[in-house]
DNA sequence: GAAGATTGAACATTCAATCTTA
DNA sequence: TAAGATTGAATGTTCAATCTTC
């Protein structure tokens, strides 16, 4: 069957859009290493510094920045080799992990978390209208189900309820 | 000084943004990924197959997908060993080197083309009304555009003027 | 010296076992 | 058997030289 190839308008859309990601990914990413953290450390940090002061265990830590177990292992043994959170084992449950922020965390993430937001707002809010911010959430929140619904299509299902990097901590 | 946090909308609208992100780029290399190509081959192979047939200098290339030098040696060597594409000099200046798609290449695009423009359109276009597709282009352009200058702020210029992996080869 | 390109090392991510415990 | 987690290999990306030619 022939595919419903993209019109004119619809190509220029979506050229806007790969280039709104590449941008943005690209952008955080610098800014936060001038910060001394990479991108996917802030991203376990912060969810790290906003739940109990136990820790959280690596399961729901990997599920609140939607990552598989892998990935975080890899990141998480690299961030303790730097001192930044530290692994424990979990009372209860002996197959777990509790991973825990450290004062050098905290004190990263507190050194980085101001100038973050900062580049957030000027880069993305900034040039926005509060009309244009309630529309953008609701386009992605609309594409972002959809594409949801489509990763058990083919795949398999993908739980993913990821935290906000630029919270305030 | 004190940082401008965000208040809640704002958060909202930016968690939206981030799962955006993440879930259109895993999405399209997983349905990439099934037609054997990655992200990074199609995003070459596109603007090769709509270029000259003598191919594309590596600049020209490079500044097409956005890439830079060594990203784009490494790429282009790994899919010349998969046949995909060949490089030769260049005619003219000594030290360039052109790019070429092979009938290997083309044929491969061809086969990828259709799933992912089709895949596009299911996933992005059709959950969306003309008038959000209109609005998104628009505040997309306006962020990419914040962005472009922030770029020669704390670091160096950017040019890239990416090409639209979804364009009808 | 600057531009175009390549290379190898360091780092990150994915994939396929593997291991332990529920 | 399934869930939680780790590991090592394969692949992809970034960084800092290096090399050739303009």
């Amino acid at each position: 069957m022939e595919p419903r190839w993209l019109d004119d308008e619809e190509q220029r859309a979506w050229r806007s859009l790969l280039d709104l990601l590449r941008h943005l990914g690209a952008g955080m990413e610098r800014q936060l290493a001038g910060s001394g953290v990479s991108g996917a450390d802030f991203r376990l940090l912060v969810p790290l510094s906003e739940g109990p002061p136990d820790g959280l265990r690596a399961r729901d830590l990997g599920q609140a920045v939607g990552w598989d177990r892998s990935r975080l292992s890899h990141q998480v043994r690299r961030m303790e080799e730097r001192g930044l959170l530290s692994r424990g084992g979990c009372s209860g449950d002996a197959r777990g992990t509790v991973v825990t922020i450290t004062e050098q965390g905290r004190s990263a993430l507190a050194q980085a978390a101001p100038g973050h937001v900062e580049w957030v707002r000027s880069h993305v809010f900034d040039p926005l209208t509060p009309a244009d911010v309630a529309v953008l959430t609701a386009i992605a929140d609309k594409v972002v189900a959809r594409l949801r619904d489509g990763s058990a299509d083919s795949c398999d299902a993908e739980p993913d309820q990821s935290a906000a990097p630029a919270a305030c901590p």
